[in-house]
RNA sequence: GUGGCUAUAGCUCAAUUGGUUAGAGCGCCAGAUUGUGGCUCUGGAGGUUACCGGUUCGAUCCCGGCUAGCCACCCCA
């Protein structure tokens, strides 16, 4: 009889223990970083009604979509990101929510793209957003929380790119282009990529912009110095805009209220050619990039959408926020080797020594799991040595070993499986001299960058 | 979605101008005086050369298709 391929979907993978133990701690640190700022959790379905998720974000996200009919013969899609369902969410709950509402969301998105090294069909976003505030100091905190959060993550060398769509409309709408916005940003947006010469070509040919225009435009790329020098010579190029010059003025008090809040300079930069993102942006834009894999693409995008529930409610309900990008960020972990090999979520092994004594095992590690230790007791009475060989190679802390000689004496070996040494700890006093033993640190699954 | 490159054991790679039983290292499993792993030694398992088809006496090798991965475009996390 033949067999069926074992096969996966171009873009989609499994994970094996050793990818979803890393996984699963970023999560945690997202989780645990949203917390720390007062975000609660919420969850939506995978599935919408295609009428929630079309027409949010571009053209592209469109055709990016995955759809089709249900068994009931609606039309429906897998969700393409997690910020159009919190649009619905809102318009559908926020009576009972109130604002300012600030929720985090972590789950599977979907997207029918094309597939390369960090992007996936799908793929787990971890977002946060502060839903039903015009406030300067939402679009702060959302810098800050992209800040704690990559650094919780175990990275120093980063960079999160900032700019304010105001003040490109502005400038845009000086200029008399605001109707090409998007072919203007797009080609703008590729100025470190194509250079200068190119955008040049590329505002005419697909933005039909003049000479005039695309000089104005590219007055943009030359800005320089740190960020405050930069937001001088940015004042200039949008006076007489109102939009644009209060998009200055939002950008100036973002960097220095980030500023004053522990970020450092070099990891909040004021890029005024970040363009992209989805159409829905309005005001402030994040993106952020690691230095040491600056074609891995951003980590964790954001910006603030002032119109996004509009499409749902009459009710103003504008946002601010980002979304981590888990698996890119993971592939780039993986290629900076900061993904540890552990395969195991338990820090204790206890090796099945003594055919005779199953029962005293099960009672050992009944109690070190009752005071929270993780504990895998080996299944089968196998030599010590290849007992040991399985613990090390799982990425277990420490291995207890207890045979006849042992229980006679009441004590058990407690051996660190990294250096080799053991010591014998008396259990005759009960369980707490082992758990003292045993209270060293955890091994950690992701090692920081040096 | 478009274009290019690639595809051999769990992983990294070999295999003389297409030639018969496709190899190595690492890993895995089992041993090396019946209580201690990472070093060493021995043995073993594991491949319909991604899949389907074509050319040929004969295909891992040449051709086509398909699937997947990577790169660029596009876009984005």
């Amino acid at each position: 009889m033949s067999t069926i391929e074992p096969r996966t979907l171009k873009g989609f993978r499994d994970y094996l223990p050793t990818a979803m133990l890393a996984r699963e701690q970023l999560i945690d640190t997202a989780r645990r970083v949203y917390r720390s700022y007062g975000f609660a959790p919420i969850d939506t379905p995978a599935l919408e009604y295609l009428e929630i998720l079309t027409g949010k974000g571009s053209d592209e996200t469109d055709k990016q979509l995955y759809r089709f009919q249900d068994h009931g013969g609606r039309d429906v899609g897998l969700r393409f990101d997690l910020t159009v369902p919190l649009a619905r969410f809102m318009a559908q709950h926020s009576a009972a929510l109130g604002v300012p509402f600030k929720r985090y969301h972590i789950g599977p998105v979907w997207r029918g793209e094309n597939t390369q090294r960090g992007r996936y069909r799908e793929f787990m976003q971890c977002d946060f957003d502060t839903i039903g505030t015009l406030a300067p100091a939402a679009d702060v905190e959302t810098a800050l929380v992209i800040h704690d959060l990559i650094q919780a993550l175990g990275f120093s060398r980063f960079q999160i790119r900032v700019n304010n769509r105001m003040v490109l409309n502005g400038l845009l709408d000086r200029l008399g282009l605001s109707d090409r916005s998007s072919a203007v940003l797009r080609s703008l947006d590729k100025l470190a990529k194509i250079g200068r010469d190119r955008v040049a070509e590329e505002l005419a040919q697909f933005a039909g912009a003049n000479p005039d225009q695309i000089r104005d435009v590219l007055r943009l790329t030359e800005l320089t110095g740190d960020n405050s020098a930069i937001l001088r010579q940015l004042e200039p190029l949008v006076a007489g805009s109102e939009t644009g010059q209060a998009g200055v003025a939002r950008l100036d008090q973002l960097l220095a209220a980030a500023a004053a809040a522990g970020v450092p300079d070099n990891r909040l930069r004021l890029d005024v050619s970040i363009a992209r993102g989805l159409d829905y942006y309005t005001g402030v834009i994040f993106e952020t990039f690691l230095d040491d894999l600056p074609t891995l693409g951003s980590v964790c995008s954001g910006g603030r959408y002032d119109n996004l529930a509009a499409l749902f409610t009459k009710e103003l309900l504008p946002g601010v926020g980002a979304s981590l990008g888990l698996d890119r960020l993971l592939a780039g972990m993986e290629e900076l080797k900061m993904v540890a090999s552990a395969s195991t979520p338990a820090t204790v092994f206890i090796a099945f020594f003594d055919p005779q004594r199953l029962v005293d095992y099960l009672r050992l590690a009944a109690n070190l799991r009752a005071a929270g230790l993780g504990v895998e007791l080996y299944p089968d009475p196998k030599k010590l040595g290849a007992q040991l060989k399985y613990a090390a190679r799982r990425g277990f802390q420490t291995a207890l070993v207890a045979g006849e000689n042992e229980f006679a004496a009441g004590i058990v070996q407690v051996k660190d499986l990294a250096t080799g040494h053991s010591r014998d700890v008396s259990l005759a006093a009960g369980i707490q001299p082992l758990l003292d033993a045993l209270r060293d640190s955890p091994p950690p699954r992701v090692r920081p960058l040096p």
